[in-house]
DNA sequence: ATTTAATTGACAGTATACTGACAATATGGC
DNA sequence: GCCATATTGTCAGTATACTGTCAATTAAAT
């Protein structure tokens, strides 16, 4: 005979799955960027493409959305925003017409260079309340599980595919 | 004088950036519950509402926000699915016109015992790849920082106001 | 070479997440 | 009782995040 009495349901159904936490510590995280980067009309995700077309300029948008795990569709408006900033510009390629290269601007690069200490400032806030230990500790955990569960992922990571576009004579 | 060599921008300005671990865990965090829950046609946060009205019957809106430290605008949505799925009801209040009070239905009941098998197969998969000593010990730090980040959080949680709603007898 | 596959960017649709505003309603100070 | 204030739910607007689809284009199969 099964176990008739029903489980009790609790908070802890919420509170303690770590799918919770990292909900929660995502929202906090996102708080502190916009906090410390107010005056940089930039977001957590603008950011990490900036970053990423200014380590590879030229790259399209679908290998930019490989390179830091974002969705292609998502990052399709988030590169409109981008331009509209007049942070990047698009290039139709030469050898593909559907493909569109991605470039920085001056006052991207300006951006970039001026918003990083922000971002550093935000990025230690997060992990401030622990003690430094502890801090390397689940930086060091949290680095090993997104990348164990990579595929887990609806876009899995593919930092490979950003050399894709060079240096492929064939 | 100043430094003047520029900074040079790598990658890791994003992979190793707390804020970006969060983000990317909590991507995987939701593929893997969706996954799971697939037969449910239940999200996360769905599913967090779900309990909290179960553990909270005749909870309104606004305290339930901050039980689960959730947006109030974004619940208002979140709220209309559930009731559109037939898992909750809204009884307005006799005492505050203002106020609806939320219920499980008894779909809602049901589909909240059925789900938990499916809910704890997901959030063990999250934590799946680390030694078990290692993810007793990330989800230590994660409940921690979450903690003391609390106040950081737009929505920080309350889960006293949870109780307001009953025995205020004045 | 021609048909088939895959790729790229775009779009529509759904679901969080947050800001700021608003009308209806309650509450507190006086 | 009256008025300033606060609360509740709602709405509009913006920004991720994902699904699925589509036309244009390219690459692969034969």
């Amino acid at each position: 005979m099964p176990n008739s009495k029903p489980t009790p349901v609790t908070m802890d159904a919420v509170y303690t799955a770590p799918g919770y936490l990292f909900r929660r510590m995502q929202q906090i995280a996102v708080a502190l960027f916009i906090e410390e980067c107010r005056a940089f009309d930039l977001t957590p995700v603008q950011y990490a493409a900036l970053v990423t077309i200014s380590t590879h300029p030229g790259i399209d948008a679908t290998r930019l959305s490989a390179v830091i795990a974002f969705d292609r569709s998502t990052l399709g408006n988030v590169i409109e925003r981008l331009q509209a900033k007049d942070f990047i510009v698009r290039k139709p390629a030469a050898e593909d017409k559907r493909v569109k290269l991605l470039y920085l601007t001056k006052a991207g690069a300006a951006v970039l260079s001026e918003i990083m200490p922000s971002v550093d400032k935000a990025q230690a806030r997060m992990l401030q309340p622990l003690k430094p230990a502890d801090r390397k500790t689940l930086l060091s955990l949290l680095t090993q599980l997104v990348d164990l569960n990579n595929e887990a992922s609806r876009v899995p990571l593919r930092a490979e595919d950003a050399l894709e576009h060079l240096g492929r004579s064939g």
